[in-house]
DNA sequence: GGTTGCAATGCAACTGGTTGCATAGTATCC
DNA sequence: GGATACTATGCAACCAGTTGCATTGCAACC
């Protein structure tokens, strides 16, 4: 599984409590790889017990206990072993080509209102990856083709690009921080190229829909 | 959960015995939805069970006997209940992502294999999927912008494109052929501009773990 | 001073998905 | 005629992921 090396490398990044982590995967690292609380903690209590991760209690004066959690010996030779291992790529699922397919056999147009939802949602987290890039990557930033690009301009969350690497307490310090910025900023493009391909897309199925409605609109319910 | 839509659609568009579904799950459908035999088995009987299928066992005279199942009435009235709901959009999950950010604390050259084996992986799909486009929705191919795009044109696979659907079997048959080539030309399409961005953001990637390869190769092992 | 709300952690039960194994017939190869 | 391979189906055990609920502490609201 990889959760684990996902939480190895957020840890990595930044030592953190449990909670932390799970609203780090709302947002960065969460764009590609989503967890709930609950997973997480179990798999941090897991990952102590083997001796990768140690949780330090820090008690709270002014905030409720917290157990801070970093990276061990044995837990990045882990990661190393990981990385260095081959892994299938990983299939796309998207419930909504399902749909597509399946909207064959009922009225297509009632799918409008789903691609709506869909398309908001994606437009946002579009504007989301580039409100981060302009601000933790300005100088290099990607090439934004001509795109509608709705509204939805929100203030992007705690993500941690620029300010989050924890400065030189780790032991070795080869990590150089424009390395990690440049790694990150890759992923953060990836996340960029996709939502523009995705919003794309949307719009040619769209038109498509909208063009069915029009002809022959038959059947309500079969 | 989608899978039971999945072979819902799946069977709407052609009657078929669980072993076959596994295969066009390898294909077709199975490019934006995998399962495994194993579960597609058990997700068959669960909805036997429940009554939005039926199967009949076909004894094999020159081959093994096989169950084939068809949608009924009910099956259809939950694919529609279904279609009609909302649902939030899947998000990516890329285990390459999360190595890439891992790799700022390790040798990030040493992922650069990894990164070949997919860029080889999604080059296939993406010449694939060209390859049933041109056969089954000749005359409206996608825009094919100036790519790489390595070798592999293999033989497509038994891909369900212009001649699945069940001629007119289905009782009812407002379901024209045209609305559902269209929408299946649709899902192909967003598989191809997947590919299209994935390779494009492989090779960007690459040249990065490349040039780092090139300047400070330090550190083997922590 | 009670209610609402958020930070922080966790248990328990369930569902979805994977892995490993078992079987049985048919076809083909050498 | 025995080995190998593919079609076709399924059980059992396990692991990953989700959902629902429970608790404690602090802060702020009115």
């Amino acid at each position: 599984m990889a959760l684990d090396h996902a939480l190895l490398v957020s840890l990595l990044e930044k030592p953190s409590s449990g909670y932390e982590l799970a609203r780090r995967f709302d947002s960065s690292i969460g764009y590609f790889w989503h967890a709930t609380h609950q997973q997480i903690y179990r798999v941090l209590a897991r990952m102590e017990a083997s001796g990768w991760i140690s949780g330090e209690v820090q008690a709270g004066e002014t905030a409720p206990d917290r157990k801070v959690f970093s990276v061990t010996g044995p837990g990045r030779e882990e990661l190393s072993r990981w990385l260095g291992q081959p892994a299938e790529p990983d299939g796309v699922r998207d419930t909504l080509m399902v749909k597509l397919r399946g909207a064959a056999f009922d009225d297509p147009a009632r799918l409008l209102p789903e691609f709506e939802r869909h398309r908001a949602a994606h437009a946002d987290r579009l504007s989301r990856y580039r409100a981060i890039e302009s601000r933790d990557f300005a100088g290099a930033q990607s090439a934004s083709p001509a795109m509608p690009s709705s509204g939805a301009q929100g203030a992007s969350p705690g993500v941690d690009g620029r300010r989050s690497a924890s400065p030189a307490t780790q032991s070795d310090s080869t990590v150089t921080l424009e390395r990690q910025q440049a790694l990150q900023h890759l992923v953060l493009k990836s996340g960029i190229r996709y939502e523009q391909a995705w919003l794309e897309w949307c719009e040619e199925s769209m038109s498509l829909l909208r063009s069915f409605n029009q002809s022959q609109s038959t059947r309500t319910t079969p």
